[in-house]
DNA sequence: AATTTCGCTTGACATTTATCAAGCGAGAAG
DNA sequence: CTTCTCGCTTGATAAATGTCAAGCGAAATT
């Protein structure tokens, strides 16, 4: 592992505090591993072996149940994910597979439960990072619940044109088919989205879509800090 | 407060560790009331100023947006409620109302960071709480992206049936209504999943339901530990 | 006791979303 | 270069869900 992306883990909210002793101790043992895109990392239902952090790429996280699958979250560096399954040591409830060729960090889950009993700092860190995790996923659970899959569609386009500059124009950071799969619809369902969304400015040229009338796309899309920023 | 009733809050998961002086010491300038039905305790968007305890009765967490809302969760004794907007200082994402005449106790959020601060098994045990609050929120976008109105009704009769003792029948603890809005869907549409569920052996009369043919029942629910297992 | 309220149910209808089938076109593989 | 695969789109149709309206009946109110 480089001296810069190691770096880049000890900058994480979750791992700044603690001691350099504790860090240096949590990372042996741990794999530091390029994969390409499509591996599948985690299985659900598998007992919780490893902490992960995306140090580069891009990681989907998904859920299977009866012949469906639908996206739970995209994760983007530099993040951890599953923090929550290797805390309980219970089995993981999403499966995880990059999205694009990536670097992953795993840690083994015995030494972040080790370095958490000894650092306070580190437990602390866990407590706000956990907290935020809960808070995303709540708003998310909003988002299905209180919207239809057009106004979702159309807050994700809003959301994600705040993300890239806010000057009109966006590039989809993910594929339709996983957009769709991330918003919780079909593929076909988000190409007709597309069109419904067509009088309201958006003007879509394969994963550039152009956003034209933002104050009419808001009315429609009635963006709610409480769902939609991952801040609040 | 009552000496029983406050052990019963001692004695919670999250509490259980602590030290008796960090306890006592949190304990002050918090409230124990009794609440009627019906009140709301808590505003979505309000900043977290308490953590609350259902000591006694049951309280809604629930969601408004654009003139839809929709329940979240239902709280029952003896567990803590909004611990994540408390410990990130945050505005809560979910209001709250009694669902039935209930005892609350609530603990002034700054009393609560100091203690968790100061007493290094607090922290690991909201470390804990909050991984299972993350998992149990993850279970319900789960259960929703991954399931039809009739298929989630279906699992949470069995659910419910296991709580109650499996002997063939229920009593719903929440009025229909409740119940459509904890489902996702309307109250029409929670009378129609019924009549859909009645060739497998659903039976109800008010709040009495009876299940006559679990297995036909489970075949079509396809219930999922990793959805359904509040424990895993 | 009479009245009102409200939860619940049912029917008719509209809307949303999914499914099946077909076809286009860019990029990968041979 | 050709073929193939696959993501994407569109149309037709079906299924799921929401909306509006009406009515029943139990519980609360007067």
């Amino acid at each position: 592992m480089r001296s810069d992306d190691k770096s880049l883990v000890r900058n994480l909210a979750l791992f700044a505090e603690m001691t350099d002793d504790h860090f240096e101790k949590m990372l042996t043992g741990s794999f530091f591993q390029r994969f390409p895109a499509n591996i599948i990392l985690i299985e659900e239902g598998a007992p919780a072996d490893f902490l992960h952090v995306v140090v580069d790429g891009g990681v989907e996280l998904f859920a299977s149940h009866n012949g469906r699958d639908c996206t739970m979250a995209v994760v983007r560096p530099v993040s951890t994910f599953i923090l929550a399954a290797v805390l309980k040591d219970a089995p993981y409830l999403m499966s995880a597979r990059t999205a694009e060729a990536s670097h992953i960090l795993m840690i083994p889950a015995e030494n972040l439960r080790t370095a958490m009993a000894g650092d306070a700092a580190l437990a602390r860190a866990m407590v706000v990072e956990l907290a935020g995790c809960y808070r995303s996923v709540v708003k998310a659970l909003k988002n299905h619940k209180l919207r239809s899959g057009v106004e979702r569609l159309a807050n994700y386009l809003l959301r994600t044109h705040q993300v890239q500059g806010a000057n009109g124009k966006i590039t989809l950071p993910i594929e339709k088919k996983m957009l769709a799969s991330v918003l919780g619809m079909t593929p076909e369902n988000l190409s007709r989205a597309f069109a419904t969304l067509k009088p309201y400015g958006v003007k879509v040229e394969g994963a550039d879509i152009h956003l034209s009338l933002i104050d009419d796309l808001k009315i429609l899309a009635k963006p709610n800090s409480f769902i939609d920023d991952p801040r609040a």
